[in-house]
DNA sequence: CTTTTTGCAAATGATTTGCATTAAC
DNA sequence: GTTAATGCAAATCATTTGCAAAAAG
């Protein structure tokens, strides 16, 4: 009943995912707790964007204990480590997004519904302007707003 | 004493922004009050980037009863009628914006220092992206960020 | 005079903080 | 055993809401 495949079932993948952690972890003298571990696999498995309050709730069921304070600070950590990329929405609050390759939002200005835009966009010469200002740029991303599909209607 | 450049004294520049404020406003049917000229003059007198509560304590001088409930909605007001543009900051919190032409954005990851970049952006493939993906496209902006040059010392 | 706008105070929602307890190492 | 991380509750911060009083048209 075992094939190769199991390799990419839920227990094999949460097992790579918690491996990765914690060599991150463990590297930058963080300690691997099950709050960590859980938050990250989350995270990872449902690639997409994600309010805190959302992943609070999504992990009720897996740990009721899970405090919104932690999962605060667990996003924050991730996103140090670079597991997670902290997006500030035009709406207020912030979005996690599981995606930390260089990419573009849409963001509904209605409804807030964020979507990923895979458009090459040359901010060559915007991270020339920064720079002269002063700034040590880190990263950048395009953000547009409008109005999604569901909404028009 | 006076000369023909008494037309860009204070005084003289408040009434013209109250005229253009002001048939703005009776154009959509708003009435004209005196906090939403102040607060009409105020941003666009500062060019720059401003804060809801930085507005309320500039002007409580001129207007001490002026709360932050009739800011926020001033401000939002101010931004429907495209005299003001409202910038979500990646730090949580909003920005308004008294620039409404297009132009881009660095921001101080560590004091939230914003400031404005000239340069052309290219963002014709991510909108028609965004357009196949369903979103009818308001406007777009692209935001670097980084650590400016007083955080960096 | 009628309706909008204001100011105030209270409510809300998201995020942070302080601190004792628990769990990692 | 030490020290970091957690959970909880309370605090904070930005923003919104409800409503009576004031101002605009």
């Amino acid at each position: 009943m075992t094939s190769p495949a199991n390799s990419t079932s839920m227990e094999g993948l949460n097992r790579e995912l918690d491996r990765e952690l914690s060599a991150a972890l463990r590297s930058r003298g963080h300690r691997v707790t099950l709050p960590r571990l859980l938050v990250h696999r989350h995270v990872r498995r449902r690639d997409g964007h994600l309010l805190p309050e959302q992943l609070h709730a999504e992990l009720a069921a897996e740990l009721p204990s899970l405090s919104p304070a932690t999962i605060y600070a667990t996003l924050d950590l991730l996103d140090a480590l670079g597991f997670v990329r902290r997006v500030g929405s035009p709406r207020g609050g912030t979005i996690y997004d599981s995606r930390t390759d260089p990419h573009h939002h849409v963001i509904c200005r209605l409804c807030g519904h964020i979507q990923d835009l895979e458009a090459p966009v040359d901010m060559v010469s915007a991270e020339r302007a920064a720079a002269a200002a002063g700034f040590a740029v880190h990263r950048g991303e395009l953000q547009l707003s409008g109005i999604c599909a569901t909404c028009a209607s």
